[in-house]
DNA sequence: TGTACATCAGTGAACGCGCGTTCACTGATGTAC
DNA sequence: TGTACATCAGTGAACGCGCGTTCACTGATGTAC
């Protein structure tokens, strides 16, 4: 099995290798899809020559899921950087929430395999893992927190409501970001998804 | 390989058996468990016997999941079931929706296997398909949405915002049920799970 | 009522596939003298 | 500045596993005469 795309012995940067081809393996086919031997095919490189940079397929598996729980808050924060600044603290509260919840949605609908992968709870989850989060050092979870808290300093959540909420909203969110990754609205347009979406957002500002 | 269980040549209810095994592989597993060769070996023949009565492994899939939404039917039938007649229409029309929504988490909660069975959208979708509904004749997207209707016609929602409003209602509903089964909220004890159910079928009576 | 025969449910053996993982190895790299 | 050597990244070959599926078969059942 000789090399394909190299000439050198070593290979250089097989680590990085691996973990971009296990990406695009989640891209395309979700978390199922993520396959040692597919991924050292990719880089250019024997089977077992993974074991020298992942203990285990599992590890290889935890990597990507946290690259794609990085890409996932990144598409978070570029609906919140897309915000206009200034105006009330309640409509930026609100703005920020619809932002988050936006983003989360986008996600779903533009990269479904990684949005899965990412949504793969299977794993376990150290808190605070620098490398599921975003430029702002939070993770999409941490993110939807940050959102509701402000709305709690504005004045649009009663602070008793607070504990749980993030439950309440993500649950919402994620539910409609499964019914168009594979269910029923995959086949929607997006003229009719995007407002959908939208008035998903409104009930939960509004039921919270 | 001698069958265990039997000592015809004929199984009788060879379909029958692997059906079931196929279900009871789903309950423990969820729908990757559903190994065509794993159902035959419970059901004590040989494994290409399974053909005689399921032209591939997909069709069998597709009668599991069958079974699956059924099953998810029922719970939510059983909740209404168990409504107290009588009583104002809206109190009415409010408490079904409630009963379907508490029927979907329950099923999620207690038969997470089946459930995510049932949510396997892969799959196509025959629409009216009898033996994917409960007792009523309806299937569960189709209780949810009878459910939705009653809140039009109680006047607790306005006729304009009755399209797509089961979507919304089942986003949320099912995202909660996904965190449930695999997500952040598997390990909440019933005693919290439940009150957090009922805040998100509030959250949603409300924002709708 | 008894016998010949067609049907077809289940058998037995095998196929090709791809997976994760282990083992002993080889050879390029970079450091110590 | 040149050489000996340790390190360790990648090789080569193989393992056991379980899967879905195909083939030619066998033998119990039920029907037609």
């Amino acid at each position: 099995m000789p090399a394909l795309e190299r000439s050198t012995y070593r290979h250089g940067d097989l680590k990085r290798a691996l973990l971009e081809a296990g990406v695009e393996l989640a891209r395309f086919g979700g978390p199922q899809a993520v396959v040692l031997r597919e991924a050292t095919r990719r880089a250019g490189v024997v089977p077992n020559a993974a074991y020298r940079h992942f203990a285990s397929h599992r590890e290889l598996m935890s990597a990507v899921r946290a690259a794609a729980l990085s890409a996932l808050a990144m598409a978070m924060e570029d609906e919140l950087a897309a915000l206009p600044r200034g105006g009330k603290p309640k409509d930026l509260a609100r703005a920020c929430l619809r932002a988050v919840g936006t983003g989360y949605l986008r996600f779903a609908r533009d990269e479904p395999g990684l949005f899965r992968t990412a949504a793969a709870f299977g794993e376990e989850d150290r808190a605070g893992d620098p490398s599921k989060a975003g430029r702002s050092g939070l993770n999409p979870f941490e993110l939807l927190c940050a959102a509701l808290d402000r709305f709690v300093d504005a004045g649009l959540l009663p602070a008793d409501q607070r504990p749980g909420a993030e439950y309440l909203a993500w649950s919402a969110v994620h539910g409609m970001a499964m019914l168009v990754m594979d269910g029923p609205l995959r086949a929607l347009p997006d003229a009719q998804l995007q407002p959908l979406g939208q008035r998903l957002l409104q009930m939960v500002e509004k039921g919270l």
